[in-house]
DNA sequence: AGCCTATTTCGAGTATCATCGAATTATAGG
DNA sequence: CCTATAATTCGATGATACTCGAAATAGGCT
């Protein structure tokens, strides 16, 4: 992962508002959750949400599924490990920091590890 | 690990330059780097590089300790580890993902950092 | 077509951020 | 005390973000 992507997606999740909106589609699980749910879950106008759900969906953290007029929103888990992964690496970097568990198993799949001390 | 304070640590990372420098301490280790050397290594402004430095230590993703006229700056891992605890068990919610133990229980839940990121 | 619901886009006001040179503080040594 | 070095704070500027109501779009129903 570059780290402008790893930006952009730390700065996506780094605002109070969206961090909520995530954790919501997260817990709605892959079954996902409306627009308008959503909404009358954190309760905010529709067109802040809409602004947030964007930052979300550009940086690839959530995906949008259109069902007839509404739209379904889902958290990108492989997205998410990825930069899990891409932290865990940056924190990992020193032998001295052990993995609380098994974080570090996560970013194989997408590559995240940029050749530095790995298996931490 | 509140909401907010995740938001803020998120922020504070979700910055190209703040990244770059949070990687260049991660991979100094617990010897830590000054900040003079930050810079080189860097190549920005000093006043702009304090200021970013501020933002990591703000959020306690980076300790600052002055050893005469140098401050050595050191990433503070424990607190990484709980942020990235706290992201695995946002990723974690959902059933799919195989929570250990109450992982759906979230909402309250505070264990960041205690090894239930198992089969994500 | 006409209408209804769901959601986004537009636009504008306010607030916060990023950058960097200049001035300032902190510490050590002569 | 005076000077030198290390790093921060100040101040100003331009850019970007957040918020939200109003208007626009998308899709399905009658």
């Amino acid at each position: 992962m570059k780290i402008e992507q790893a930006a952009r997606q730390l700065e996506a999740l780094g605002n109070t508002t969206r961090l909520e909106l995530y954790r919501v589609l997260v817990r709605a699980g892959t079954a996902g959750l409306a627009v308008g749910h959503v909404q009358e879950k954190l309760a905010i106008p529709a067109s802040t949400l809409s602004h947030h759900l964007r930052r979300l969906v550009d940086t690839e953290l959530v995906e949008r599924e259109r069902q007839a007029t509404t739209l379904i929103c889902r958290a990108s888990y492989p997205h998410m490990q990825a930069l899990i992964g891409y932290l865990a690496d940056e924190c990992c970097a020193d032998a001295n920091c052990r993995p609380v568990s098994g974080a570090t198993a996560l970013p194989a799949a997408d590559g995240a590890s940029q050749g530095r001390i790995k298996g931490c």
